[in-house]
DNA sequence: CGCGGTTATGTACGATCGTACGCATGAGAG
DNA sequence: CTCTCATGCGTACGATCGTACATAACCGCG
């Protein structure tokens, strides 16, 4: 028996997440979990009320890592000019195999904020930074475009069989911001 | 025990569509559908092999009648310029409480679309429909930018806190498709 | 060193799940 | 009307689930 696991409530949220990207929100269980994690079962509702509790924490990580990623993406621009191209190369990321997995969590979680508030200041909260992120290149409702537009595009990339032309997203985020 | 009951194959792929809104896809089960749809329990595996068969056929019907209504709604649209009051109009309705239970579903399905091919080929075909139906008024690069600003609107409107001002909508709109 | 209280864990319970399969049923042929 | 066989259904099985709770392990204080 193991008494001293600093960080164990860490392991279960990083493992639960990991587990959404592979199963799913509907394929998950505490049992599952648990095992991956290394960790009782009896850990599971030590740490947690309940599965809605761990999922709440989950995503709640998930949207401040990937509000942090994305400002990281944005922190070297200096120019307006900059700003564009960091958009249009933050939408090749997003909408590529390899950011499939970050995509997939996140459309579990827009599903769970679709149908239940609680979650959605969870999205609200991540749309409010990456919005604050463009508006310093950006007035607010050009922000408020872009946001829109870089969501559907790397949703559309993901999800489409056509592939997706970077060119054709480049003209327009120059022709939303203007230039 | 009723054995003349033509249209049940229909009918559990409605109920299963209106469960998919109010529990999810996570919260599915045989067992809760063949209640609702007042079937027995075992017409579920006769007429369907499994629960990702079933899915698949509910999803599919879905995107079919979402299609259709998107096809319906720019239906009687003449000119260019009616088509952008149009598109306006739909990011309207898509983002509006209203159009929410259709939101939820579609974010199922994204969300299954996200983790396997099989699901990406009614979304594939679906943002197809979508598409070709912009190009009856724009090009094809720029129909594609105004379907993902039109998703991209809709998911934030409906998803973020902060609501959608209908005025920032259309001024985008109106920059993509260059008037 | 002993001991009380907190922290954490193993286990057991009742419910629910998907699925398989033997059998009832009723329509259509004769 | 009777027989037959494909169609459709009830039921039971094994597995898995979330959760509660008694109890074991540890830590710090006296």
């Amino acid at each position: 028996m193991r008494r001293h696991d600093p960080g164990r409530r860490d392991r279960i949220v990083e493992v639960t997440l990991e587990l959404i990207a592979e199963v799913g929100v509907a394929g998950l269980s505490h049992r599952g979990i648990a095992r991956r994690a290394d960790v009782p079962l009896g850990s599971m509702t030590y740490h947690f009320d309940g599965m809605d509790d761990l999922l709440r924490t989950a995503f709640t990580r998930f949207a401040e890592r990937f509000s942090a990623s994305y400002a990281a993406h944005f922190a070297e621009v200096g120019a307006r000019e900059e700003a564009v191209s960091a958009i249009v190369a933050l939408i090749r990321e997003l909408s590529a195999d390899a950011g499939m997995r970050d995509n997939i969590v996140a459309y579990e979680l827009y599903t769970l904020a679709a149908r239940d508030p609680a979650y959605r200041e969870i999205t609200g909260r991540w749309m409010a930074v990456s919005r604050s992120e463009l508006e310093r290149w950006f007035a607010g409702d050009v922000a408020r475009q872009l946001d829109a537009l870089i969501e559907g595009f790397a949703l559309h990339g993901a999800l489409d069989v056509a592939p997706l032309e970077i060119g054709v997203v480049e003209s327009a985020v120059r022709r939303l911001v203007g230039a």
